[in-house]
DNA sequence: TTCATAGTCCCATTATATGGGACTAACTTT
DNA sequence: AAAGTTAGTCCCATATAATGGGACTATGAA
């Protein structure tokens, strides 16, 4: 026996690679043979085999035929109903939920989906009044003239962006709303440079807001999470304040695990 | 150290453990405290946090505030799209190919979603010419008149099955379609008696079709699969025959990893 | 403040995973 | 049909790597 690379200080070794096996298995539903993962993981055959059974056996896994294996039934019914989506607003809920009441304002989580913003998660504090009427969890908005789509798009890969802002039109929703592609182009330039983005007044007359993305470990944008305020006396401080807040929030979802599965 | 009871003859412990927590955490969904788990599963303290971390580190899990734990997003990302539904399509749909071929016939497989039997894979024969018509994929037909409807209904808990049979009306679709609810009942019972069902142009006149349950560790029932046949001339043997491949067919999928993950 | 419980860290001990190799099963090829 | 190849199982001596007791820190409640 020989581990001599040994590269990932990690706690529990066999757990790890049975779970690295998972993943593969899971990603791959059964298309390739046995030998991909044989390939990746590099284990003797001995080993890989007594994994494999263990994950059987647990029902994480099922032997099909040909050698190729796929996701257990128990493991489909243990997660039905798991959505990316909803986890991604279960887990950030209560972080957005105090960050709201922090600041006295409301706080919206959002993804890019089919190049519209979804919002998944709306949490206001309990002194802000109505609830701002725009915004409706699991509904969709443009993302050219809001904080968080403004975010997604900047942090989006170029290829994509460029896709996104020929496809147009940028349709005004108040005098201030941007509505030319190349003067989007720019401001989504600053965005990414100023690693924040700011909503004045373009999506309603009366709103302002402040948005900051959610990395993933590979510093692609998994989501984007905001601060909206309305005109009318809510804002107590600068800029500044309500950025490190959102900056401290979106870290500490960060670290929760967002980090992609393949580590 | 002492693991004096092991009762399951098992092969790789650590991934065992792992992944026992990992289950109790998918069904428990961060309601619970981590007290539940280790009351289970009997770890000590440390060896279970070393788990614990292991699964969060793998994206597996996620640690929640207040000592709650959840599925990870990497692991809901990696498992997007597996329903429970589909995954049995997808795990049976060969066997379920090679039986009708084997048979000269068409071979279904259903579940029972609200009293309704949804058929989740259909495959036909090479030989059999036009494809049935009343049956499509994910699409749903009355359970008291076909053969893979009777096989649910006979498995059903004795109450669900009182609730069917109470909620009639039963329509006639053909002249031998059951339509009385004590009728139904006693034909329930022959068909858990007998081990399987028989539809002999209940549901249209001239298909004949037999069905056998696909049954979990715990003998309750997770689908039924039957073989159809139309009476023009489809049947070259007799009952026995057909019932002994399904039963086949049927022993096989089990063994496949219908077995509740609760062990 | 104190108390209780969650979670981390350390380390000697040994239980437990490891992997080489022999073996059988299943599928291909001729 | 026989020979060859690869998949998968089984065994077992070895020592790696999981174990768990216990001390320690963090967190949060009282």
């Amino acid at each position: 026996m020989k581990h001599n690379p040994k590269p990932p200080p990690s706690g529990n070794a066999s757990l790890e690679k049975g779970l690295a096996l998972l993943n593969l298995i899971a990603r791959d539903r059964g298309q390739t043979p046995l030998k991909e993962l044989a390939a990746g993981l590099a284990l003797p055959r001995s080993t890989l085999y007594r994994l494999i059974n263990t994950l059987e056996g647990a029902g994480m896994i099922t032997k099909l035929e040909h050698r190729r294996y796929d996701i257990g039934l128990p493991l489909a019914k243990a997660l039905h109903g798991i959505t990316p989506a909803g986890q991604l607003a279960r887990l950030c809920r209560p972080a957005l939920r105090q960050l709201a009441a922090a600041c006295g304002a409301t706080a919206h989580l959002g993804v890019m989906e089919n190049d519209m913003v979804t919002y998944l998660v709306k949490e206001s504090a309990p002194s802000v009044p109505a609830a701002l009427s725009i915004s409706v969890e699991n509904t969709q908005l443009e993302a050219y003239c809001s904080g968080i789509g403004k975010v997604l798009l900047a942090w989006l890969p170029e290829a994509e962006r460029a896709r996104y802002l020929a496809g147009g039109p940028f349709v005004a929703l108040t005098a201030r709303t941007i509505t030319g592609p190349q003067q989007l182009r720019e401001t989504l330039e600053t965005v990414r440079a100023e690693q924040f983005a700011r909503d004045d007044g373009e999506i309603a007359e009366d709103l302002y807001c402040l948005a900051v993305p959610l990395l993933n470990g590979d510093q692609s944008v998994c989501a984007a999470i905001s601060l909206t305020f309305t005109h009318a006396g809510q804002i107590k401080h600068d800029d500044a304040t309500y950025l490190a807040r959102l900056r401290a929030c979106a870290a500490r979802l960060s670290l929760g695990g967002l980090a992609n599965i393949q580590r």
